[in-house]
DNA sequence: AAGACGAAAGTGGTTGA
DNA sequence: TCAACAACTTTCGTCTT
């Protein structure tokens, strides 16, 4: 038995963190996240909220969502059946049935295109299993609702995906989902509002401190500086500075700040890049920070060092 | 020359009468 | 239903490193 030690890719440390609710690892010395390197391990049936009071007790099959029919069908009565009825009343039946069919083969054929994309769209993010069900199980309810009518499946399928990731806290920005599905930010944005109230499906705002470790890594950032944002982020939370802004704002401003004080500058414009806002907004969001929160000396002194 | 800064005008969404 | 509004963006000129 060769016991394979994980190495990380980039620093080749071994001091690997695993988030599997987040289905992400990430790697302490140096704060790359391998995404991909990922099995999730939790159920796929997990509860999302108390409200949602149904107890899934699995007996049989899984079922699944992202299955188009979820391995389950029906069907308007039994050929059987029909021979005790007289006349118009058979007719009738027929014409049920027929309808039935039609209904159901087009909800079905819909469904088998749309979660093709769905996973297309999911792999190319690397969002886990467990919020590509959720999203698969959101636009079967939107699908059976008739709520994708006069709207581009594809921007439903966004819009689920979307929404399943919030809930999951494992938040993508607009931004990325419109680059993995070719949707505009807008509209995905216009249909997950519609989709969300529609299925009555409660959402909480997303916390800034789950987007710290995707960014930084984009960014190269160390993991001291990554803690530091997060410990940031703390503070400013206390003081409510967080509220009614813009979580990737915040975050983004809180990981430019940190990587200041560290010595690891970024500039404006590559943070803003990852975090998809603009310069403007980080400006902002950093002035704040740098006013409400005593910085000011921790900057001083990283400045002082350098010389 | 690149990056940081800030003002001004525009956009899309929320809220409250 | 509409107007006021808050957050964010775009654009652009100026200052700093």
């Amino acid at each position: 038995m060769s016991e394979m030690v994980k190495k990380c890719p980039e620093c080749g440390g071994i001091n690997l963190f695993w988030n599997r609710e987040k289905g992400e690892i990430i790697c302490r010395d140096c704060g790359l996240v391998l995404e991909d390197k990922m099995i999730d391990f939790t159920q796929e049936w997990r509860e999302f909220d108390s409200s949602e009071g149904e107890t899934r007790r699995r007996t049989g099959a899984p079922m699944t969502f992202t299955q188009y029919d979820q391995g389950l069908g029906t069907e308007v009565g039994q050929k059987s059946d029909l021979f005790k009825l007289e006349g118009g009343e058979r007719n009738k039946f027929f014409r049920l049935r027929k309808w039935q069919y039609r209904i159901s083969t087009a909800i079905e054929r819909n469904l088998k295109l749309a979660l093709a994309e769905l996973k297309r769209v999911s792999s190319f993010l690397k969002l886990p299993k467990s919020v590509e069900e959720e999203a698969a199980r959101i636009y079967t309810l939107a699908v059976q609702r008739g709520l994708v009518r006069g709207r581009s499946m594809e921007s439903v399928v966004a819009g689920a995906l979307y929404a399943a990731c919030r809930r999951h806290e494992v938040p993508r920005t607009l931004d990325e989902l419109s680059e993995a599905s070719g949707i505009e930010k807008k509209e995905i944005g216009r249909t997950y509002r519609f989709v969300t109230r529609e299925l009555g499906l409660t959402i909480l705002p997303s916390n800034p401190a789950d987007y710290i470790a995707r960014f930084a890594s984009a960014l190269k950032l160390s993991a001291e500086t990554q803690s530091k944002a997060i410990e940031i982020l703390e503070q400013a939370q206390k003081i409510e500075l967080t509220s009614g802004r813009g979580p990737t704002g915040i975050a983004s401003a809180a990981l430019y700040v940190s990587a200041l004080i560290h010595g690891e500058k970024r500039t404006q414009r590559e943070v803003a890049d990852v975090a998809g806002v603009t310069e403007v907004t980080i400006r902002n969001r950093y002035k704040e920070l740098l006013d409400e929160l005593k910085l000011e000396r921790e900057l001083k002194k990283t400045k002082k060092k350098k010389r």
